[in-house]
DNA sequence: CGGAGTTTTGAGACTGGTCAAAGCATGTGG
DNA sequence: CCACATGCTTTGACCAGTCTCAAAACTCCG
């Protein structure tokens, strides 16, 4: 670890305090864990490591720095607009995002939820123009990273290379992911794929997995998974009723992560029906679980082990409060 | 140009002449127009400067043959496997393939489907694993980039580099694109839209844009379009009744473009009910006409011009056919 | 407390899926 | 060269899941 690698506790409680607006600021303090998201919001960023400068310990030279400045951002703030010229990227710090497309004819469809650690605009670096429209759902804050800053930065360092390799590559299997869910998977399935999806990547954000906060509307989630918004509503109360999910507005609580899990593959009693012809429903020729579930793949060891570990302990539900 | 750029007609020569299984020959043979996509084949691809080395001119330095070798496939053949290490990434010369993931529970689905001078396995460079797999559709053949190369090679040369970001980058908007379509779009508009990409894709591999082979089942349409191969047979048929396509089994021709287009944003008299409330069919807020709609960005404009001059010019079929 | 936006819930319509059977195309073997 | 087998495609009838429209309930905020 070089000495100045990015996380500063000092530098981030500014955004803790200051507030004018006392009813909107909210990016953290609706976290139910902020102690814990506080510590873990550089140390899951990408570019941790190089992000202020630091003399780089793989190329033997000094490497400049990629974060430029940091911008915060109101709720329903847009970041960047599709078509516009892409010239940084951002690491999100705190707050939660949204990424849009729009079609010619004017249809919109939401391709991502972001938050801390994720990144937003990499998709816009290889034809420089943003291919989406990046909203805030919550106040948040965003380490501007310069797009020369980060090509001078990808041809000095071959670490920085291959993480922005690797994020695209994510990127581009997440995508896959949704394409499965949006094109085989029934509405109950995509929405308890969304919860648990959500679920995973808080748990890697060390908030709670089981209790939290969904950011977005459900017109928004419906737009996102492909249905509507009343079929979303619809589902969240079944799942309620069953005693799987506890929803009650935007606040969501997994009260069976098991059976969460089993609705993805097991649709009720149609699972007999599920021997069809055609493409789907192979019995599954080798057994590739590598693939489709979200962006895990080289930490996917580590992190299982880390939410099966939480997973298990967690008998009630509040594991993080402690902090 | 430099003088070494892989385009050598002799080179390929020999996959037109040999094939053993007469029957199976078909990878150019069925193509309407062999000579232009002979023509074409090395001229797309993306890295025909420094495929087989070059004095690189905008670095100053040797750089070292980027393809090691080339691979021929029968059809139905696979190039890799979705989980497999990722040591080569592969471009298109020649024939049809398809990308697939397969889910934990496995159900497959089509990722996306790639014709000459397309990349195939870029995806897996970041995770060093692949996370589809890829098979060929028909005969074909590709070029091997082993990683190990590409990845050196990105660092010598920034055209490269910049040359993969996009690939990476265009990968990602097709994926949007695709999400949009499967979350946003009804079965008609599907289709249309597939019919009509493909004639996009086929147009910049330099064949007749009108009137092709369908190399993939209904079912593979079906599948990754999110719809039964029923459903994608009902449409076809309608659309042929309606003068708009000629479908004959795997054979297609485009006949009334204009209204195949128009499929996408009309949904015939369903137009006055979409003024419907939430997230879509805004009405265009800003005119944002770049995104969602293919992987065209840069050279889109100049594509475009050929298309409409060739769309025009073409009263008759028979574009291609003079060669 | 009132208003705007979001969510829930219901009733009915319709798209697309399911199942089934017949029609075709392609390739194989006699 | 023809008959047959296999796999793909087409078409029909029926049904289920999801959407649409509508209205009431709720939440958040001024």
């Amino acid at each position: 670890m070089s000495v100045v690698n990015g996380f500063n506790p000092s530098a981030y409680a500014p955004l803790l305090r200051t507030g004018r607006r006392v009813s909107n600021e909210n990016a953290l303090r609706d976290v139910p864990c902020p102690a814990a998201a506080q510590r873990s919001t550089c140390g899951l960023c990408k570019f941790r490591e190089t992000c202020l400068g630091s003399s780089s310990h793989d190329d033997n030279q000094f490497t400049k720095p990629l974060v430029s400045y940091r911008r915060r951002l109101k709720k329903d703030e847009t970041l960047y607009r599709s078509g516009a010229k892409c010239d940084a990227v951002y690491s999100i710090r705190a707050g939660f995002f949204k990424t849009t497309i729009l079609s010619e004819d004017g249809i919109q469809q939401i391709t991502g939820f972001q938050m801390p650690g994720d990144l937003l605009g990499l998709d816009g670096i290889g034809a420089g123009k943003n291919r989406c429209d990046a909203v805030a759902l919550s106040q948040g804050e965003v380490c501007v990273i310069p797009c020369a800053n980060l090509v001078r930065s990808i041809h000095d360092s071959e670490a920085l290379q291959a993480h922005v390799l690797r994020a695209l590559c994510d990127d581009i299997g997440v995508n896959y992911g949704a394409m499965l869910l949006l094109g085989n998977r029934r509405a109950e399935e995509r929405v308890a794929a969304f919860v648990i999806g959500l679920s995973d990547r808080l748990l890697a954000f060390c908030t709670p997995w089981s209790d939290f906060r969904l950011w977005m509307t459900r017109a928004e989630i419906g737009n996102f998974l492909g249905l509507k918004l009343e079929t979303v509503s619809r589902i969240f109360s079944k799942l309620d009723e069953q005693g799987i999910l506890a929803v009650r507005g935007s606040h969501i609580r997994i009260r069976d992560f098991d059976a969460l899990r089993s609705l993805i593959g097991n649709p009720e009693e149609k699972v007999r029906r599920r021997r069809s012809r055609g493409l789907a429903a192979l019995p599954s020729p080798l057994p590739n679980l590598a693939v489709a579930s979200a962006g895990h793949e080289a930490d996917a060891a580590r992190q299982l082990v880390d939410r099966i570990i939480e997973r298990v302990a967690a008998t009630s539900d509040e594991v993080c409060a402690i902090s």
